[in-house]
RNA sequence: GCCUCAGUAGCUCAGUCGGUUAGAGCGGCGGACUGUUAAUCCGUAGGUCGUAGGUUCGAGUCCUACCUGAGGCGCCA
């Protein structure tokens, strides 16, 4: 019996007239002769052909497409014109039917991308989602290696957090108590001193201010995990439940964390470009098809890959929020009245905004820095001019803030200051605070929305359809 | 949470001004095919028109509510 190879290595080693097995999903079946296998260890299939004279008549109407088979033959250059190599197979076992007429309902062509939503458990088989898992995996792996070959650790910050003033939205409760069995105290209120943490607790919004323990003691380091928001959030750049990377920095100012942020989103995407450039080339494709049918003012300036390879190669665009407001002010749209919402020094930028200084002022990324302390959160460190604050959103084309980070407040007075104004309890950050009052030090960081890079990279319109199980409000299906 | 649009066959859609038996392509099923590239060709089956009400002699088409989905906004990464 000969052994079972993947794809990809015969691809790249050909096994040239040797008999092999390979075993994937059918992607097509042409002229009852060419079978078109994928398992998924690349972007490209396998051409198997079969003689249907020699073939079982029972195993032969069981290659469906996306059924599942072995095959083993000899691998000989293709008399075709669409691969190099092919597989003669001696024998075809059927691993698993796929059968319509049992109720497979993917077809062999373009599918939406609601309806491969809905069947979420066999979306993956498809090019676009095959290549879609592919390059996030591939962005995952390259967030590590970026940090560890920098000389980060990775940090595990919790999930389950005790802490109410993350200051970042709505939170998910975690609590063992049934609904509408709680405990209460006198007064109507849950007892929570009796439930699992004798607290209440919730899923986590922000592993960042964990993360300054670690920056504090370690230098640099970063967190990569999952992360909850209970806001009723309907749009395609929002879930749930998403992934979030999180760098924390000793020593570094508000300059040194654009300059890491704007270096890794870099290396992240010369990282895709690099090592998955086939599946980037199909998806770069895949929307160039899509445009086609598109009215000219909604298609993409610049195409997928020419977009990637322009974000690589240009510097980032970095203004404080005064700035934008000027520009913002002195625009063609602020004059003409296109823009629904007042531009006004103090008030937060709207999408409507980013999007004119992003697309149309600057048309590549951008830095905004210096927002007004009050449109804030309590951790950002105050500017000398008493007014704004050292943050800093790095905002891309199309899917808008995909970094958000600020130099932290290490003075413990200016910290507490905040806190009081801003009614964060003071006994609940007691540690935050120590972190200031002993062995203090400047630092700074950001959060990455870790699908809004894979969507950006990937060229997908939906943030669901890059990752695998999706939690929206009112959808926790699979 | 707000605004807009959509829901017709397994999928993607057409269906005129409210008018008789609801249409196509793909997919399915049956058949043909020794070089195909989402193969092609012939034949064929398949629909309670999202759900519930209402208007009307008559509703896929008009009205109301609800459900589901998409896009935009807000919130944010």
């Amino acid at each position: 019996m000969s052994k079972r190879l993947e794809i990809a290595s015969i691809l790249k080693q050909p096994p040239l007239n040797e008999t092999i097995t390979v075993m994937g999903w059918v992607r097509a079946f042409r002229n009852n002769r060419f079978i078109a296998l994928n398992d998924g260890s690349s972007f490209h299939n396998l051409q198997v052909v079969i003689d249907p004279e020699q073939l079982d008549e029972q195993i032969l109407k069981q290659i469906h497409f996306h059924s599942c088979i072995k095959a083993t033959g000899q691998l000989v250059e293709s008399k075709g014109a669409g691969q190099a190599f092919e597989v003669i197979a001696s024998e075809v076992e059927i691993l698993g039917d796929s059968s319509p007429e049992e109720g497979y309902v993917l077809q062999p062509k373009a599918q939406t991308p609601e309806f491969l939503r809905e069947n979420a458990h066999f979306r993956m088989r498809t090019n676009t989602f095959s290549s879609v898992f592919r390059i996030r995996h591939g962005i995952a792996f390259a967030i590590h290696k970026y940090y560890n070959d920098r000389g980060y650790y990775y940090m595990h910050t919790p999930i389950i957090t005790g802490s109410d003033a993350e200051g970042a939205g709505e939170m998910f409760h975690v609590s063992v108590f049934e609904p509408n069995k709680a405990p209460t105290l006198p007064d109507g209120s849950i007892d929570w001193k009796q439930d699992f943490f004798a607290k209440a607790t919730n899923l986590t919004v922000s592993g960042q201010l964990q993360a300054e323990m670690g920056a504090l003691a370690m230098g640099k380091v970063y967190t990569f995990g999952p992360t909850f928001r209970a806001e009723n959030s309907n749009t395609s750049r929002h879930l749930a439940e998403f992934w979030m990377i999180e760098p924390e920095v000793a020593f570094f100012d508000i300059h040194d964390d654009m300059d890491l942020a704007e270096d890794f989103c870099k290396y992240l995407i010369r990282y895709i470009l690099d090592t998955y450039p086939d599946d980037v080339a199909f998806l770069d494709k895949r929307i160039e098809d899509l445009e086609k049918n598109m009215p000219k003012e909604q298609r993409r300036p610049m195409g997928l890959l020419e977009t990637l390879r322009f974000v690589v190669d240009n510097d980032f665009e970095r203004i404080t929020y005064t700035e934008a407001v000027d520009i913002l002010l002195n625009s063609k749209p602020y004059k003409k009245g296109q823009f629904e919402f007042p531009i006004e020094w103090g008030k937060d930028l709207q999408a409507e905004h980013e999007r004119f200084l992003v697309e149309r002022e600057f048309q590549k990324p951008v830095i905004v820095r210096n927002y007004p302390k009050d449109i804030k959160a309590f951790y950002m460190r105050l500017n000398d001019d008493g007014k704004t604050v050292a943050a800093m959103d790095v905002l891309f084309p199309g899917i808008g803030e995909v970094i958000g980070g600020s130099q932290r407040e290490e003075r413990h007075g200016h910290l507490v200051k905040r806190m009081q104004e801003m009614n964060i309890p003071e006994h609940e950050l007691w540690w935050y605070l120590d972190l200031r009052r002993f062995g203090g030090a400047p630092h700074a960081g950001f959060g990455l929305g870790f699908e809004r890079m894979v969507q950006f990279i990937t060229g997908m319109s939906n943030i669901r359809d890059v990752i695998a199980f999706p939690r929206t409000p009112g959808s926790a299906e699979f």
